[in-house]
DNA sequence: TTTATGTTTCAAATAATAAAAAACAGCATG
DNA sequence: CATGCTGTTTTTTATTATTTGAAACATAAA
């Protein structure tokens, strides 16, 4: 069979409660109007008159559309939406192949993925197509998909990728005028990150979320539609494997907020130079720590 | 009915030439090697062996499998594989949006598509999802698909992100080693650019097809997958855009072959500074020529 | 003349299906 | 008895067919 009608439920149910809002035997709008009421065509629309029509909630003949009574609750047609959700699918994909650590050259397996995830075939390989842009997957010679990510060049090209795209959201933050929001948010994330420092002891393992925060905020001067979709995928990544190379963890996050403090100073002192320095030397520290993690994990 | 069965055909043809290459009467090897031999399935090896029992090639039973006869060029079957190729779909799509100057918010037909392109449809929505990507289309609310670019906007962020990656580049240039590929690739550029230069009267119409040379001689030099799926892209739309706007291309033309060869200059010097100025000179350059080709494009 | 409805056409979403791949199991042969 | 091969079954993918929904067109009422 085809497409589920689910559009068509949701619509009749909207225009039922619309429906309530009228006086009794009132005559209904027209059907371009309603269309435009529930946002859905009138092939719709008329499908929910003919309904209608026939629950005897309405005399329609011709233009005369005569509500007959107030529509009732149990004239609702209960619209069953799929939970799983196919908006986050990138998320959960990327959660799913950094929390499992999926090794590179694994095939995937869309009908396996489709009833993981919740998710219609179709969308799933319009989906990998999409990462297939990225370099994140590619499609197998004698059909199917496969996982390319996470090698030792894939981390070391992210990091060098990255890398070209914040030093120049570093740059244009240096360059930002005085009431630009970002200067707000550095504020306090200068705040969080002192406060940080003083408890760094015990809450060392929050310095992770701080660290999202703090690369989104200088990413976000950046207003380009090409730069949002990766930065998006990289930050994941590097999220996670910040969160699981336990590796004298506080030690490194106590420097790592060292060289947050020295960007935010710069930047402050509108010293571009020193700002450019200041992060270049924070990203090669991303870079170990991002290579060292995958090594870890080969070993274990 | 269903997929194509190209691969049998073309799997069988190919086990017909190893045949040819084995001695009459001889005993074929197992149905595993002749998969491996063919990269393919054992479900189709053994379709092949059974259409060649049927043509009488073959003595089949059980793990005995004897030649015949040698196979003769009308056992083949043919397979004519559809024209048009799924391959460049990419350079052909761009390219009638370029040509002819498809305007920003156009609703992408994926059936029509589909039939001009000679392309099935799945493969199309996959592609589309490739490009939403890039924010080159997006998904429509009431289902389709729709073209973003070119409005202003895009043609500014795309311009930015190239500079972003191409000084990048220029950089990458200055610090490679002396027996690097770049560098023979520079000194034939320069001679090219020179050559232009003095019959610049006449032929400056060439000048589309050496810019194009030369961005992607520099951009080679970073091996980067994030990178390279770009600098197809932005190549192609700049390559355009160069071809078509017409006012004073002689000038514009001659302008650029001067400052490629300052950016040829500063690199062969290795002078990253006077390079990294030098690019950001052309790139600025660029993107007025990129924002007035569209000026006029709009007026028309 | 405008606006609404009746009718037709076309495209997009999704189920169904044939083809291919992979997994499984039993058997023969050294 | 262990290895490798074939017969069979199960999954999975690529592709077509079908159905729902959107939109274009035509016609009639106000």
């Amino acid at each position: 069979m085809a497409r589920s009608d689910t559009r068509f439920r949701e619509a009749y149910n909207q225009i039922l409660d619309y429906c309530g809002t009228l006086p009794p035997s009132a005559a209904m709008p027209s059907e371009t109007r309603l269309a435009e009421l529930a946002g859905v065509s009138r092939t719709i629309i008329r499908r929910c008159l003919a309904r209608m029509e026939e629950e005897e909630l309405l005399a329609w003949s011709g233009r005369e559309k005569l509500l007959l009574r107030a529509p009732r609750a149990s004239d609702r047609i209960d619209v069953q939406k799929q939970a799983g959700g196919t908006g986050d699918l990138e998320q959960r994909f990327l959660d799913w192949v950094l929390r499992f650590d999926v090794p590179a050259g694994t095939p995937l397996s869309v009908a396996e993925l489709s009833r993981n995830f919740g998710v219609p075939q179709h969308e799933l390989k319009e989906f990998l197509a999409g990462l297939s842009r990225f370099g994140l997957v590619s499609r197998r010679p004698q059909g199917g998909w496969m996982l390319l990510g996470f090698t030792r060049d894939f981390a070391i090209e992210l990091s060098d990728f990255r890398c070209v795209l914040e030093l120049n959201a570093v740059a244009r933050v240096a360059e930002a005028p005085v009431d630009h929001p970002v200067w707000a948010a550095l504020a306090a994330l200068r705040e969080a990150h002192l406060r940080l420092q003083r408890e760094i002891e015990t809450d060392f393992h929050e310095f992770s979320k701080l660290d999202e925060r703090f690369h989104q905020a200088i990413s976000s001067v950046v207003k380009n539609r090409f730069t949002a979709e990766f930065q998006k995928v990289i930050s994941l990544i590097f999220h996670y494997h910040y969160m699981w190379d336990k590796t004298e963890e506080k030690a490194r996050n106590a420097a790592a907020i060292g060289e947050h403090l020295a960007i935010i100073d710069a930047l402050e002192a509108r010293d571009a130079e020193a700002a450019q320095e200041a992060a270049k030397r924070h990203l090669r520290t991303s870079k170990t720590t991002l290579l060292s993690s995958l090594r870890h994990h080969e070993l274990a």
